[in-house]
DNA sequence: CTTATAACTGATACTTAGTATCATGTCAGA
DNA sequence: TCTGACATGATACTAAGTATCAGTTATAAG
């Protein structure tokens, strides 16, 4: 069974409908690149109505499918989620992001929890920096 | 000498002006809660243009005079910025913000460094909670 | 296999956040 | 006080997302 037909699954679990649309859009999910915007899924099925399009990221959003990514210019994109909690760490030189989930914030969320007496919930981390590979490029240009 | 005009000494050495409109915006943000969006500012300044004021958020930003907050619907509101490096910590029930900048994120960022070969060159922390007095109300809540 | 209906769809219009442009106004240095 | 670069406000625009609504369709009950 393919990762589609799981998600398919999913949301017939939850009493939604599987419809031809929703089989399109999640196509052309599985082949964008590290992160989108829904204009750039709306290029690629210009018949599918704008609002389809985030309506159904919400959904996909509900079902641990997508997330949001943070950009440091501080636009969201969209990004295929891996499966519950985890952090991005976003190239800013080619914008490819890992993702990360081994976050020792934990410690640091008990720390917060001791001496603010907040009830820690949860949190957005999100670390920016340049990829090897954008490192080594830049060594080989010329006006850096 | 106030913060205020510490801001405007700030301006001034960066080559700006100080002119009556950016004397009234700053006047408003130091009254502002802990955060609060554009409209906010513009509801209690009608005669001030919209791109006036998002212009000087782009510039207090700059001057680390105000931050953005992530709130944890995804919107961005802006706040009175701790000089320097921190990060936020929300109450989800009342909004309220605390800063941190104890944050021992060092150790994650060397450890990811170490493990994906990026240049960590800065990272964004978001933690969501319950104060303690919003949770104490809960406590005396009749449908908790 | 029908059929009823709740869910879904696309169009449209709207909202919110922010940017671009441009003619007018004004600060601040010479 | 003059003057030009900087600042302003109006306007129009973009981008991201939501609300509404009439028409369509999946699906499960019969």
């Amino acid at each position: 069974m393919s990762d589609l037909d799981l998600v398919m699954q999913r949301l017939t679990m939850r009493g939604h409908r599987i419809t031809e649309t929703r089989r399109r859009v999640l196509d052309v999910l599985v082949s964008m690149p590290a992160h989108f915007t829904v204009d750039d899924v709306l290029r690629q099925l210009p018949d599918v109505g704008r609002a389809t399009v985030f309506r159904m990221m919400k959904l996909l959003q509900d079902l641990n499918v997508v997330c949001r990514v943070l950009m440091e210019d501080g636009s969201l994109h969209y990004r295929l989620s891996t499966r519950g909690h985890h952090h991005h760490l976003v190239c800013r030189d080619c914008g490819k992001v890992e993702d990360f989930s081994n976050c020792d914030v934990s410690s640091l969320v008990q720390q917060l929890a001791a001496s603010t007496e907040y009830e820690i919930e949860g949190h957005w981390l999100e670390v920016y920096g340049r990829c090897s590979t954008c490192r080594a490029l830049e060594g080989t240009a010329v006006g850096a």
